[in-house]
DNA sequence: TTAAAAAATATTGTACACAAAATAAATAAA
DNA sequence: TTTATTTATTTTGTGTACAATATTTTTTAA
């Protein structure tokens, strides 16, 4: 177990004042990975190899896994060990259910509150996205385009349902990286863009009506079967069985 | 959830595999604590005493605390230990701001999806209410009317949903302890009743309609006041120093 | 050669030890 | 007596050791 000792990790602690979050560092770390999908779903965490990566024992990698796990992001199979989760078309379809009906109650409370600072925000974290998609930045332009839907919910004032979009844009970006049927990454800055104008305009139901289109869109691009791999032995071989 | 059985607690153990979940036996134990106010806002969680009071170690119940933390319902302060939290009043605004948010939609897949055994066992659930209110069992009933929210969001049939209504549930008992104005607590039996009611006729606005007011007359129970403690000072003294 | 069983290896689960920090207690100074 | 400083005690944070469980490899039998 030799301890690798990044320098920037040292700095980082004597700065703050105390090694104090060690374990916010590797969580912010490893949670923009996945959001970014540079770790695919059902990749293994090996506690011992994230450990020697990060400089820390076990029990910091542990208490970062379980936080992953409580926000849905990583999966814990008892005795067996972490993995980037890996969510069922069910549990997709849960997710943007539950994204429907948050994001439309934290657009009307956003609509109402936004200033003109706001407003100029969100303009610019468009132009950033369009920026990252015209580069070919797909890591990046992902976390951005998720980045727009929290700063949304910041609007809106409410740190609960903030927290809980956060953890639904994640998941959502697991499911499409499941889920997404052809390179269909339709650019959905314009959409934003739409939304932005809507919300300038203080046209509450127009805002909303943009914002679940938005979402049921990105639902639509998914390949979400029902049947079970089971079931799909007897149909992929069906032909063959002469049935 | 939970699936544990409470009094078998150790066969189950021993019958499953193994100690498996030692960790969720305990969470369950300490979440209804809480959640029946046995657990007073601001009490500090030790880890050595919990362990003892346990019977396990440390690593454990640091699990656990964790877990509760992240369903804020336990704060933990870096190098100070785990408190039951005590909600601000501005997190009291946003929990109940949340639940009708959230509560609504559920409310709407409900009453679109509720089978006719589902609205037995609501009514069975209500008695049950009921029974504990009038036999004084304080504790009990508040959980039993909590379950009542959660039952509705299992009959919506989203997971996902019913986990943060489940996490809104528990906020909201720890608020009401810390800021129900009076005794007042008015039985809600009858609300409940009304709202059952209203699912059965599957007349969706209404069940919405008075889902909504329940919780309005929640947080209208709470003295939620908006100055600080520091501002307080000023207020209080103000007669005197004759300002 | 294939399949099953057994042994070896690696990984997770939990307790425990020690370091770091906070709290409480005791002492010293005003 | 009160306040400030120092010391002692308690409590949390993290690494490590060992046990329990899973996984892989090897051996054995068909």
């Amino acid at each position: 177990m030799s301890r690798t000792a990044p320098t920037a990790a040292l700095s980082l602690v004597h700065k703050i004042g105390k090694k104090a979050q060690q374990n916010d560092r590797i969580y912010e770390e490893m949670f923009t990975a996945i959001l970014e999908q540079r770790l695919a779903p059902g990749t293994k965490l090996s506690e011992d190899t994230l450990g020697e990566i990060f400089g820390v024992s076990r029990t910091i990698v542990r208490t970062v896994l379980q936080r992953l796990a409580h926000e849905r992001i990583v999966r814990i199979h008892p005795n067996r060990g972490a993995f980037v989760s890996e969510p069922t078309p069910d549990e997709a379809r849960e997710v943007l259910q539950a994204r429907r009906l948050i994001e439309e109650g934290v657009m009307r409370l956003a609509v109402a509150r936004r200033t003109v600072t706001d407003v100029k925000n969100l303009r610019a974290m468009v132009g950033q996205e369009q920026e990252s998609l015209d580069k070919g930045a797909h890591e990046t332009w992902v976390r951005q385009s998720g980045d727009f839907h929290l700063k949304l919910a910041a609007i809106a004032g409410n740190q609960t349902l903030a927290a809980y979009i956060k953890e639904l844009v994640s998941r959502t970006s697991l499911i499409i990286v499941q889920y997404q049927k052809g390179s269909s990454s339709s650019c959905s800055c314009d959409e934003h863009t739409d939304i932005i104008d809507a919300i300038e305009a203080q046209d509450e139901d127009k805002a909303v009506d943009l914002m679940l289109r938005h979402l049921q869109a990105c639902e639509e691009q998914l390949n979400l079967k029902t049947e079970d791999a089971a079931t799909d032995l007897y149909a992929v071989f069906s032909k063959i069985s002469g049935k």
